[in-house]
DNA sequence: GTTAGTGCAAACCTTTTGCAGCTCT
DNA sequence: AGAGCTGCAAAAGGTTTGCACTAAC
């Protein structure tokens, strides 16, 4: 379905079919995670040890111009490199806990609203959105709490002396 | 004015303030534009020639720790560095022409609603948002509909023979 | 006088490119 | 059959790190 939705595409785009691209669209458009570039290839390899990691760069670029994935930087958690997901979804909002790197999804009107106030004052043909929120979850925000007062009993203690 | 009050804030901290990082300071604040690590090192260069591109970066990632400056990709327009401004503007999000790379700024109250709600619905402690748009713009898209028209041209005559 | 900050060189990580050989249609 | 795709090796682009020297407070 989803997957067959996405190969189906490309088929029709004259765009071949590889063992190694059916590999790879599979295993986005299934994990409904946000994978990276490495973390995709070493999913890869599981199913074709022969695969390269350049394919995997070079089908994801094929993939993200025909608008088949968007690419995320979830605020650069976790270095520089990019997150791809389907685009099967309806369009959403990423945020991100700056402390324990969990994502969420926000499917809300304000990014409808926003588009089309864009579009209207701007004169904009939109292509691609992408909203990312950093900042703390509720459970981080009470660990972050404790590890603050920690680092103040470490760094203050000139007092007691 | 807003020059100093950004590194008052970091005297305040009790950050150094060393030429090198005045000559950055006021870059950033001054320029009204998106700049990337090289272009501010190139100009940074004009006032201190001896000054070092591993101090731009340096100093960029103390801004953006310290909550000074916002990092921004302008959706990988020219490459896969990073733009600064100064976090002394409203919040605001980017619209990137993917043609001519020209970059508008849109605040409005859909950007406000969506903190709301996300702050609500997920109990998160918002640190930093960022919305990136891209598209193209009123020229640009003229513009691309002649492109296509002449890649068109080229690519099918072979109805002709 | 201390300690933080700088410059230089070298490393690092992610992504791209050139090219010969393989494979999908 | 033949254009399109892959794998390998090597390079590129952007950013970070280790260390000795310098300058801000």
């Amino acid at each position: 379905m989803a997957a067959a939705g996405n190969q189906e595409v490309l088929r029709q785009r004259g765009v071949r079919l590889t063992r190694q691209r059916r590999i790879l669209l599979d295993l986005i458009d299934q994990s409904g995670q946000h994978l990276d570039a490495e973390s995709l290839y070493q999913l890869a390899k599981e199913k074709d040890p022969k695969l390269n990691r350049v394919t995997v760069y070079r089908t994801l670029k094929l993939l993200k111009q025909g608008g088949l994935v968007d690419e995320l930087d979830l605020m650069h958690y976790g270095g520089d490199q990019h997150y791809y997901e389907t685009r099967l979804k309806q369009e959403h909002a990423h945020i991100i806990c700056l402390r324990c790197g969990k994502v969420e999804e926000f499917f809300g009107e304000p990014l409808q609203k926003l588009r089309r106030q864009v579009e209207a004052h701007f004169g904009f043909e939109i292509i691609l959105a992408r909203t990312e929120i950093g900042g703390y979850c509720p459970h981080c925000q009470s660990l972050r709490a404790q590890e603050m007062a920690d680092a103040a009993g470490r760094a203050a203690p000139r007092l007691r002396r």
